[in-house]
Formats: structure tokens, C-alpha cells, sequence
DNA sequence: GGTAAATTGTAACAAATGTTACAAAATCAG
DNA sequence: CTGATTTTGTAACATTTGTTACAATTTACC
């Protein structure tokens, strides 16, 4: 049978792979798909971790219990991208989150021995594993760059700066408020004070999400506190 | 010449392969050994990363330079270990901080390609690499749910734990509380405070460096807050 | 276009943390 | 041992942020 494979070309694994060389690729690979329906738990925090999963179509969602027993949502991924490929390799191989699918899902699922022997056997796909794994360290790097900014004005500017440069100042912010504040680590409420107080600063002017700098040397000031 | 490779054996990279491996595996990648004195600056925030870089002998640390030109450590580096290796791959290839050697020290450079080609013809290599940049993920992971942690007392409740055990409830604290105000990214009196409280709520007994938990289940409710 | 839902702005107040300062205690160097 | 230096405990007060609540605004959907 020939499941529906096409998305693969759009995954960043197979970035670059025409389809029908991903087809051949994956005739040499053992590998599975797994269908979930919306709302399933296809992991558990603590389960083992021996498998490099790919949704195919869905989407799933992390999620941490904290001691209090609170569900806290971590994190979204859509097809086609890898859930917790970095926790395949390492020294712990277990899944750090709960992992629940948000509708109805397909997942590829390789061995992890089969998928070492996948990078082995194409340049193409180790390079973009390995990108992949890179870029994900420093999407990490990049957050605690963040959270170690001590004011939320700060953070803000920060934000602001790095999507803006004095030639091009202003852009548009593909993301809610409260979306903000979690990556900030910050309660929703002082995003929106913080926001306020640039714009009285004068350093930006907001209207909507479209974000507009008027002051970059006030706004670079912010970020060292 | 027979440049002094032997550490390798010590390296992540290169575990579980047997020196005269190595030394065989090097003979067909093209690679450079570069001798810095202690001081130099090797690399700066903004460089291109072109080349895997890992240190033979000596040691290196990073430093970021802040809006006020403060410089602020990020982090150490010794022999055996890589410099900056998920840097090299991903979208981003360039070193995130200044890269400035803290003694007399020699550095294996092989060129990205030839790098590449290795992880492709040694299995094992590959894996090892593998492992090096998904625990470089779990260890940033780790940081961040860290400095997620609202409360001092919720960071502090943590780092105890994970310095301790039911069995072996004890511990010796080898830093300054103002190291570990920098490490939390806090200020020192904040700390000092968090101790105090601890203490009076029966939590922990501190003497000196040496710290005692005496109420581990209450010590976990503080981590979530 | 109109209604429901989501998002944003804002305020009052509580809680946590920072800042500064100083004295007590511990550690270090000779 | 002793004086100097570093580290720690503590306090008063300022500042920042969180919490809660609600209205205004925007967006999504029918």
C-alpha cells in the first residue's frame, strides 16, 4: 500500500529530496505509521524513547503535570516536523513531556538503529538532521538569552530589535500578547504595561500588531539593566 | 610529525574507539592544528563558522560583550571537548560569543565538508556526535525550565534536590551565595533572604556550607508556584 | 454584517525582588 | 595569632512584576 507520503518533501529532513528519491530512500528503511484520533496520549513523560516519530498530517502537542498536578502546555508541533528529536540521542532517552495529539494524526515512525543507518547512508539527510539539531540549540540559546534579560522592557526591546534594523523599522508581530509572555516567561499583563511604556517613551509606535521603531539607540539602551 | 592526538580517546567524539582507530580515521580527513597562547582571542561574536573545532589541550571561555561593553562570561571550555558544534551546522554559522583562550592551547580544525564526510564513513563517530548535540539540547533544556522557575525559593527548592537524595539528604555547597545569585540570575541579598526562609520554615538546616534537608516533600511543593 | 470569541488595555492592589547599607561572621595571609 | 579581606545576615525602602478583574477592541466565523 502507498500511504500518503508527499508531505515528506516539506519536512525539513528531507529538505532538498525530490519525492520520488525520498520514496527510494524509505524502500530501504524499515518504518511504520502509526494513526492516532484527535485527543489520543501517544507518549508519556518518562517513557522511553527509542523511535524517531514524524507527523505525516495532525498535529500533537507537549505537555508538563506539574507537582501540583497543573497541565502546562509546552509546546505545538504540525506536520511535517519530528516530535523530540533530541531526546532520540543523548544521554536520556526518555520523552520530557507528555505528548498529546491535537486532531487526528498520522505518525512515521523509524528505529532508532534503522534511522542512524538512514544518516548514514545520505549526506543530504545528515545534514539536514544535523541542522535541524543545530537549529534547535539555538532556538534554546536564543530563549535563555531572554529569560536572562532581568526587565520586561528589556526582553521587549530586545524582541523588537533583533526583527527590525534601521533600514527596515518596523514589522509585523505574528503573535498574540499572551504568546509573548509565555516565551518571555512573564505574566500576560505586564507585556501589555510594558508595551504601553515604550510607546509613552516614545521608543516605538504600535497600532495593532503592526510595530513600528521611532527610537533604536533609546530602545538598545533598555537592553543592558 | 606525530602531533599528540592521544587525548582523542577522552574526547565525547571519539568514545568508545581505540586510539590507533582514531589515529587511522584522521589519516583520511584533511585536518589543521592551530597553537594559540593563552589570552588570544580565537574567534569573535558575528565570526564564520566554517570549521569543527574541539580543543587537544588547554581550555577556552566565551564572553559575550553587553550594549555598556561590559563582557560577561558564558561559559568554559577544556581539552577534550568541542567548541561551539551546534553552531556549525543549522542556519545560523556564526560564533555567538568571543571565543578567548584561558591558557597555552592547541585545537583540532576540521573543515565543515570533511567533517561531515567523517560523521558519513564512521558509524559510530556519527552516533557519538549525535549524542554530543542532543545533550547539548537537554542540558539548555534544562536550564530553561530552571530559569522558568518564578519564585528564588522555587530555584533554590530545586538546585537542593538536585544535589540530594532521601538517602543521602546532605550536601556541601561549593560556591558563594553570590555565585549562585549569578548562576540564578538574582540579586545576592535575594538569596540570602531565600536561605533564611527555608530555614525558618523548617525546610532546610544550613551550617556553614553544609546543607541539610529536612523536609524534602515540603521542598518539592516550592518548585511549582 | 452581526454575533461570539479572542485579544488587548488598564487599573488597583499584593507579592516578590532589587538596592543600598552596615554589622557580624568566616576565611585568608602573613 | 592577628589583622585584612571576603562572605554572610539583615534591615529599610524602592521598584518591578504578578494577580485579578473588567471594559474596550479586534478577530473569526456564520
Amino acid at each position: 500500500m502507498a500511504a500518503d507520503l508527499s508531505i515528506l518533501s516539506d519536512s525539513p529532513l528531507f529538505k532538498s529530496i525530490s519525492a520520488e528519491e525520498i520514496l527510494k530512500v524509505l524502500e530501504r528503511v524499515p518504518y511504520k505509521i502509526r494513526k492516532f484520533k484527535s485527543g489520543s496520549l501517544i507518549a508519556q513523560t518518562g517513557d522511553r524513547l527509542l523511535s524517531f516519530h514524524l507527523i505525516l498530517s495532525g498535529s500533537v502537542k507537549g505537555e508538563m503535570v506539574d507537582y501540583a498536578g497543573r497541565i502546562i502546555k509546552i509546546e505545538d508541533v504540525h506536520a511535517p516536523h519530528a516530535i523530540a528529536a533530541a531526546f532520540l540521542f543523548g544521554d536520556r532517552n526518555i520523552f520530557p513531556v507528555n505528548v498529546v495529539t491535537t486532531s487526528d494524526t498520522r505518525i512515521l515512525v523509524i528505529d532508532k538503529d534503522d534511522f542512524l543507518r538512514l544518516l548514514g547512508n545520505d549526506k543530504r539527510i545528515l545534514s539536514n538532521f544535523l541542522d535541524m539539531m543545530s537549529n534547535r540549540s539555538q532556538f534554546l540559546s536564543d530563549k535563555i538569552k531572554f529569560l536572562n534579560f532581568k526587565t520586561i522592557k528589556g526582553k521587549l526591546a530586545q524582541f523588537i530589535l533583533q526583527r527590525t534594523t534601521p533600514e527596515r523599522p518596523s514589522f509585523r508581530l505574528e503573535m498574540t500578547q499572551s504568546d509573548l509572555a509565555d516565551y518571555f516567561g512573564v505574566a500576560r499583563p505586564s507585556v501589555a504595561r510594558a508595551v504601553g511604556e515604550l510607546e509613552d517613551e516614545g521608543c516605538i509606535e504600535a497600532s495593532g500588531k503592526q510595530i513600528l521603531v521611532t527610537d533604536r539607540k533609546r530602545l538598545l539602551q533598555m537592553t543592558d539593566d
